[in-house]
DNA sequence: ATTATCTATAGATCTATAGATAATGC
DNA sequence: ATTATCTATAGATCTATAGATAATGC
C-alpha cells in the first residue's frame, strides 16, 4: 500500500461525514492506491479503467463516479504522492534551522526512497519531470527551500527556478538509477549527491560536505513514552 | 521536419541499394519523421497507429511492413533524434582539447536546443529519462567525456554514472523549463547551467565559470570548398 | 427515499491481416 | 516475377452509460 492519509473529501458543511460519504471516499482512495500501484509496476501506458478497476477490486461503472478520464485519475495519484511524501519532508525537516541543511535533508530524504519506498520511487520516475510545472506538492516547497538558502547568503544562485529545476532532474535521474541499476551506486551515494547538489548552488566545498552529511532526522514515529509501541505486539 | 538524415538500411551485401529498398526506406524514414513530430506536438498517449500513418502520409497496411508495435516506432524515433543530435555534437566538439570544456560545450549546446531547435527538445522532453538507460545515442558519449575529464584530473566525481544522471537529468529539466515557461529564464541561463554542472562535478569557480564562457563552435554546416555535400542530392 | 456501487451492453475505437494494386527487376 | 504499398474489414478491445442492486438515511 502506498500512501494511506485519509482522503477527506471536502464537504461544504461542517458536520462529520456520514457512512455514504466515507463508503465514497474509500472507494475513491482504492482507485487512487491502484492508480499509484499500476504506475508503479507498469506504467501508464496500455492500462484500461477495466484494469484500475480490477486492481482496486471495485465494480468497473463506480469509476466514472469519481474521475471522468483516466488521466485525470492517474493525475491524482501522482499529486497525492507528491504530497504525502512533501508533508513527510515538512515534518522532518521541522526542526532544523539552516536553510542548506534542510534543504540537503530533503535531497537526501527523497533519494533514499529508492531504497526505503521503492513504490513510491517508482511512482516519481513514472510520473516524469510533470509535477516540475504543477503546483502540487514537492515543487512549491523546495522552491521556498531554495528561497531561503538564497536570502540567509547560503546560496548564490541567480534563478531559483533553474536551481529547482536542476534539484528535480538530479534526483529524478537519480531515482532511476538507484531503482534500475541499485549496483553501480555505493552506500555514499545519496549523501553525495546532496553534497554535488549543494557545491552546485554554490557553497564552498568544505561547507557542502559537511552539511550533506550531518545526520538525518530519524525516519521512525517518534517515541511516545508509555504508549504501546509497535514490538509489543506481535 | 526534424532529423533529416538518411536512414540507411543494413544490407548484407555491399552492392548499392536498390530502387525498391530506397523506396522502402523512404517509407520507413517517413514513419520514423511522423512518430518524432508526434512526440513533439502531443506524446505518445492517444495515438493510434492510424494517427502515424496519417501523419506519415502512408498506408496504414504499411506501418507492419517496418514496425509491430507502436512502442517500437516510438523507439526509435527517439533513438534516432538522440543520434543525430550526438553526431552533432561529437562534430562540433572534435577539435576542443579540454575535456572540461568539450562536455560543457555539449552541455550548452543541448540547452539551447529548445531556443534554437525546439521539435528535437521537446522530443527529448517527451522520451524522459528513459534515454539514461540506453546504450544508443548521447550516453554512451557523455559518459566518455566525463571519463576524460575524470582522467585528465579536472572532475573529481567518483562515480561517472552518477554524473552521467546528474547532467542527463539537469538538463533534462532545464528543456522542459526553457519550453514551457521561457519567460523565467534570462539570456545567461544556459551558460550558468553549464558553469554550475562544471562545479558539481568538482571544478573551481573560477575555472568552471571561465571554460562555461567560451566561444562556442560555429553551429552553421562548415563551407567545404569544391566538395559535394551530403545535402547536394534528394 | 436517496445515493453509490455493480453488472451488462451498445457503440466506438483500434489492431492485425488478407487480398488487391502498384512499382520495380529481370 | 517479386516485393512493398494500399484498401477494406473481421475481431478484439475499450469506453461510457443505462438500469438493477445494495447500502444507508430518515
Amino acid at each position: 500500500m502506498l500512501a494511506h492519509g485519509y482522503a477527506g473529501e471536502v464537504t461544504s458543511d461542517l458536520s462529520k461525514p456520514t457512512r455514504v460519504e466515507r463508503r465514497k471516499a474509500r472507494t475513491r482512495q482504492a482507485l487512487i492506491e491502484a492508480g499509484q500501484r499500476i504506475l508503479a509496476e507498469r506504467g501508464t501506458s496500455d492500462v484500461s479503467i477495466q484494469d484500475i478497476t480490477d486492481e482496486a477490486d471495485v465494480g468497473f461503472g463506480s469509476f466514472y463516479n469519481h474521475f471522468s478520464t483516466k488521466s485525470e485519475l492517474f493525475e491524482e495519484a501522482v499529486g497525492d504522492t507528491l504530497e504525502a511524501h512533501g508533508r513527510m519532508l515538512d515534518q522532518l525537516t521541522m526542526g532544523i534551522d539552516d536553510p542548506a541543511e534542510v534543504f540537503s535533508t530533503s535531497v537526501r530524504l527523497t533519494a533514499m526512497l529508492a531504497s526505503t519506498q521503492p513504490e513510491i520511487a517508482r511512482v516519481f520516475v513514472a510520473s516524469g519531470m510533470s509535477f516540475l510545472v504543477s503546483d502540487r506538492g514537492l515543487a512549491p516547497q523546495a522552491l521556498r527551500d531554495i528561497e531561503r538558502g538564497i536570502g540567509s547568503g547560503r546560496f548564490t544562485v541567480h534563478n531559483p527556478y533553474v536551481a529547482l529545476a536542476a534539484a528535480a532532474g538530479c534526483l529524478l535521474s537519480f531515482l532511476q538509477i538507484s531503482l534500475d541499476k541499485p549496483q553501480i551506486l555505493d552506500g555514499d551515494a545519496v549523501d553525495e549527491l546532496a553534497e554535488r547538489l549543494l557545491r552546485m548552488f554554490g557553497m564552498a566545498p568544505r561547507s557542502a560536505r559537511a552539511v550533506a552529511h550531518r545526520p538525518l532526522p530519524t525516519v521512525g514515529l517518534p517515541i511516545v513514552p508509555s504508549a504501546v509501541t509497535q514490538h509489543s505486539r506481535r
